[in-house]
DNA sequence: GTCTATAGTCCGATAGAC
DNA sequence: GTCTATCGGACTATAGAC
């Protein structure tokens, strides 16, 4: 049911994000849906946890394909935020727009964001791994809401940019 | 009335603003507002335009407040968006919200976001005008979704770093 | 557990009087 | 131009059969 919920909210958008949709897509009736999520908060709740999880699964695996030096979780960061947008992120771009108005929804997600910093930061100059983060997390948001000023050509420049920032570990 | 409609997105989201809320707070009909914005798009377009004005003076006053040096387009830019969080960021709040699933809705403002990097940058070598400006756009963000890792002593920190980035101008 | 059917609410937009 | 009144539709959630 989660499935079929990211696969609609990818293809027809926060706005047609409905029960009557989502079971349909799912095969089920309205009623099986909500049987499972008693309510719609309770659903959106789970698809975000759901890519809290993912993003920090694939946050992991790209960090242990890097060699172990200082800024090697920065720099896997970096890696994970500026591969082509995909359907993990288009879910996260309906859901914001789906949440914005209820933070209280979010606030697992706020959690999850500040510990993930913390870890990020630990072998890297607090300024520069905040400078990264932040650059990088404008890069994201930006290109997902496609209000990126930037041709392929530099943000390619930008993105080796990061990485070299994220990379040159703790020689500050 | 776009006062009305911008008070009534800052005090009750995104979520409470229709046709309804926004003509009684304006002190109008439904009728009469819908005369003037024949649709709810028109309505959200003229807002979004409206707050595209006020970013674009604000920039402008703060500039001209600056040395003119190097690189002080940009630090306006900056010290711009780090302000306390204002009604302005709010109703921005609301409507990506609101406008998330229209995409054409967002092309004027994406307009103005290409030319505002273009100007700003004019000074500054490129990496570091963008370093400097996606960083600053992914402060003010994740500040408006409150998930923000930092604390008021490490923001202070990061964003007299970013200042200093601005101002340093070409001398690289 | 999963279904059908429907209750109850609210929205955007229209029609027509004044 | 601005009002009142209302339409048609879509939504979340519930009730109850199987």
């Amino acid at each position: 049911m989660l499935d079929a919920a990211q696969a609609l909210v990818v293809s027809d958008g926060a706005a047609r994000f409905t029960l009557d949709a989502v079971a349909k897509r799912a095969g089920v009736s309205k009623g099986g849906l909500m049987y499972n999520f008693p309510t719609k908060e309770a659903l959106l709740k789970a698809m975000l946890e759901r890519l809290v999880t993912h993003n920090a699964a694939a946050h992991a695996a790209l960090t242990e394909r890097l060699p172990d030096k200082p800024g090697r979780s920065l720099k896997a960061y970096v890696m994970n935020s500026v591969r082509a947008i995909d359907d993990d992120d288009r879910v996260s771009a309906a859901l914001l727009a789906a949440v914005a108005n209820d933070p209280g929804l979010l606030k697992p997600a706020s959690d999850y964001f500040a510990q993930r910093f913390a870890k990020l930061s630990r072998d890297v100059p607090f300024e520069r791994a905040a400078l990264v983060y932040l650059a990088t997390e404008g890069l994201w948001t930006l290109e997902l809401l496609k209000m990126l000023p930037f041709n392929a050509r530099q943000r390619a420049r930008i993105v080796r940019h990061l990485l070299k920032l994220a990379d040159e570990g703790t020689d500050e």
